[in-house]
DNA sequence: CGTACTGTTGAGATCCGTCAAGCACCGTGG
DNA sequence: CCACGGTGCTTGACGGATCTCAACAGTACG
């Protein structure tokens, strides 16, 4: 409903992965899954019963449907995130996971530059990228002095958009349930 | 039906990533998944039609409940590969894919040896666990001359079953359906 | 016999992680 | 009011992991 939400994997080791940031009207899957859902702000969540895969598909056809669609759109995120993270460099790697935020948030732009809040610490970050908290902040600052987009005090602000697309490859198409 | 798939995204800059492979018995999607789908071996899938994903939904129960379940445990081994790739080294995750292929293929052992044919090719490798073929090259030496395992001549041959799990910390439990 | 593809190995450069230290902020308790 | 501890952010130094470039061997195939 409202809050920002990661689904995340833990290893033995104690090290996390981000594996999905859910926003209002997205679909959180724990259970059959085996992820953990943490609340990265304050955030409202409806629950529905059904641990299994097999219960899901039991429930009356529209409501069903709504979680396969939302599943489905979790799929094609998670798809992209397995390129973004094995196939680009860091800095390409943080600008695109901010693009898909700004997108997915559909953040509007206001003089020349888009902005909008963003509870992730920059150790959230780093789990979600694959990087190091340490090096997500040098990210972040290369990011800032070249100019492309600014993450502090929890706000983040595009500043060229144009050139961030550019960089990151970001092509939003995979977020909507279109064929081509 | 039989024969090995890999489901692929290719980057404008040429470079492939491999997010899954498939296997008899397993689902391959495209179109609104924008995967481009290749064959790694003589390969017999049957097609059905449904580019977009309100199409799958309209099937009888009995096959959209078949393609759901195989679009969730594609989901699941995607998630994974996301940990894979994201928070393990070369080795750890060469070893984890192998034990995941082994361990889906079903193959049996025989002289305390664990061995199964694979017709991918070390570049098919390296793009699937996002690094370079050459170094997917020294990860193999380094696992072969470890004593974990050999992938040599489109064979893979696991000789120390119990320490490659322990090395790439791998939990079939994600390959099944069931919750915990 | 030549070409293409795959696998192998070496050398050097680059990217990124780890360790470490310090700063800023904030809520708590004295 | 201030001291304190916790968390998050920032920066530097160093080392290791991985990439790129390059050369060469083996094999299949026309």
């Amino acid at each position: 409903m409202s809050g920002w939400v990661a689904s995340c994997k833990v290893l033995n080791t104690g090290m996390r992965t981000v594996l999905d940031i859910s926003l209002a009207g997205d679909v959180v899957m724990t259970g059959w899954t085996r992820e953990v859902a943490t609340a990265l702000s304050p955030a409202v969540v409806v629950e529905l019963p059904g641990p299994t895969f097999e219960g899901l598909l039991s429930y009356p056809q529209p409501i069903s449907e709504i979680i396969l669609k939302g599943m489905a759109r979790r799929y094609a995120r998670l798809a992209e995130h397995v390129v973004n993270i094995g196939r680009r460099g860091a800095v390409e790697r943080t600008a695109h996971l901010l693009l898909e935020l700004a997108h997915r948030i559909n953040a509007r732009e206001k003089d020349g530059v888009v902005s909008f809040a963003c509870p992730l610490t920059q150790a959230d970050l780093g789990d979600a990228l694959g990087l190091s908290a340490v090096h997500v902040n040098r990210v972040l600052k290369e990011l800032r002095e070249g100019g492309f987009v600014s993450f502090r005090g929890g706000v983040v602000e595009i500043y060229d958009r144009r050139g961030l697309v550019e960089l990151a490859s970001f092509d939003p198409s995979y977020l909507e349930l279109r064929s081509v």
